[in-house]
DNA sequence: TATGAATGAGGTTTCATTCAT
DNA sequence: TATGAATGAAACCTCATTCAT
């Protein structure tokens, strides 16, 4: 291993100091209540370092959410080529969806929260595309089950897309939804039962007759 | 009409006119990105004068939930006690979703969006119970149509609380998701097919066999 | 009585329903935090009324210092004339301080916080000459009383205008600090044996041997 | 001498610097007319670097307060174990008073001022109790003082504590009073004579016959 | 590469004062 | 004379970002 690579890998394991330490504020404070300070405190740097690595703090916070979503997108993609029912692998996606929501859900709303207008509009295009790039990869392998089905003639016809699209909406809007009535009564984390509710009436739904 | 009569319903014309200007900032700009300069201005009035009308940024973004959240509680209650099947009423409810989606997207987006930790946080208790109030109701009355079903037989047994979460997750999820792909991908608003697509499965989902 | 003179009597009624709810604000809340509003709202007035009556919130303020400056000024007055001896005298000025100081305390204290730098500047020459006026008067009926001491040889020789100056120094000076140190340890109100201690302190320390 | 002691003391020094930019916006201004702004271009500063060395511009205020009741403090206590007389004592204290007068009148007249309600109530806690240290122990050195005087006889038997305030009083007094004398009449500062006067007059008062 | 003190633009909010009615 | 809604200037304070060391 030459110096070039040691300094390589050093500075990648510094750049994961920094999303860790982000992560932990982001998820406690939200985007515009953490404070870049305080995220260099916690990774035990002084701020200015965070701009060696990040060139702001918008980019500091998506790349936490490109990084879930590329986690996402990977598990989601392990599930097209297995060997079982198109039934199973809509119950894989559901395992894969709460997986990563246990995994990291504060990251997870956010980065569903991120996706609305204000933030978005701040990004830079090369943030942009890599979100695209993840996004789309999840999204291509739900499209490819989906169809798989359709073509077995297991599911009803319509059009993949679209139901990739009702799952996936499915999915954001259990997390958000149970997050939001959890901070507004105090209620405890259903997300797991409500997920798996909601993709058994989807699957049901799927089935052609 | 008398004087205080129409000093009364000026006093309401002007509170009004802020909130439909605060509308149209909130929606292109977020919560954070708005300024108060920005919806007085649009609303030809003086910063100082939103504060005649609201207590603060805060409390302005949030009469705006709570006005389409009172509205949406009000048409959802009414599907209850319609002389029609427990399917039908279920569709009612998609109908209701959709046509307030159509009435106002972007602050209905801004009140899924709201519901998250940071924003939530620094409501005052008054607003928080009327968003309480109106969120319950509406929740209220999904519940007893999804018992109704399943009292009778049509619905699959299963816990009707969790039943409506998903109901309502479905639709914030479509309505977010679908907005977030807009914003990504320049690609056009389909959120009533989606929305309509989702609720035939979970309508079919939730058939009993 | 005409018209005319109804008229200017029922102007002053409502200057002094003015005075009454600024003195009350006042003393409660300070110049600064006090706000016209309130005290207009006190008076069960509109905020405009109070411009009719003063020309702004530094006048009124000051016209209710110069009230309490007029009154102690022609009690000190009272006692020059009157056929006692001088020490006498002397203690009939404490005995007017603390009568004072027991009718409205909260002023008397804005009276000595008022005349400092910073509010003083922003008075228009007329009230000033009006503070001044009437500040003079009662200290030079006390010059006067002290003169008459020190001629019969009652008194030490020394400057009447110093003594004077200490003597009213000293009443603010115990006014003052008497009221800080209520608020800064929650002791009860002890100005008037404070007060009378330090002017038997100080007549015992202007007898002539 | 180290890098670690350098920084501190640049710090420390350019602590002093916002200080003295303050004690001469304070003076001549008072508080509330002072701005942030001001003191910062006084102090070649820009406005947030005021907020790195002081938490807001309350605390900016007392800390200038916080440090002449510190010094007066300490040279009052220094009077105390003195090897003199307890009269030569208490003209030591006035001898102090005319010091520190003379050191920082502005500062010292905000001091008095400050102790008022309007101001007094927005203090931290923490920044309380540090006046309240400060200033209660020159407090107890005066009073030791009296104390002593009464058990040798040398002065007239009364409450030491009320005689302290007599003195404190006195001081604070004589300086508000000739401080506004000066500014309603354009006279010319005569504090120093008044408070020998004053102290002189107490003194002779003070002595047991 | 790392620091962290300094920046300074910009936002929210208050409130004395005005003026059309 | 009285109103009170509207004004708008101005203040405090925050914090992402920079840059000299």
């Amino acid at each position: 291993m030459g110096i070039q690579e040691r300094k390589q890998r050093e500075k990648e394991r510094r750049r994961q100091e920094i999303l860790t330490a982000a992560r932990e504020v982001f998820s406690v404070k939200g985007f515009n209540s953490a404070t870049m300070e305080e995220i260099a405190s916690k990774a035990e740097l002084s701020p200015g370092t965070l701009y060696l690595y990040f060139k702001n703090k918008e980019e500091l916070h998506t790349s936490l959410s490109i990084d879930i979503l590329a986690h996402l997108g990977s598990e989601i993609e392990k599930v097209v080529d297995q060997d079982i029912s198109v039934e199973e692998k809509v119950g894989r996606f559901r395992d894969v969806f709460i997986n990563v929501y246990e995994y990291d859900s504060s990251i997870l709303i956010n980065l569903f929260h991120l996706q609305s207008g204000e933030t978005l509009h701040n990004l830079s295009d090369e943030v942009m595309k890599e979100l695209k790039k993840y996004s789309s990869r999840a999204h291509r392998a739900i499209i490819a089950v989906v169809k798989e089905g359709i073509d077995k003639g297991v599911f009803t016809e319509d059009h993949p897309v679209a139901l990739a699209d009702v799952l996936w909406a499915t999915y954001a809007g259990v997390v958000l939804w149970v997050d939001s009535k959890r901070l507004l009564n105090d209620e405890k984390d259903f997300v797991k039962p409500t997920l798996k509710l909601a993709f058994d009436l989807i699957i049901k739904g799927l089935k052609a007759e």
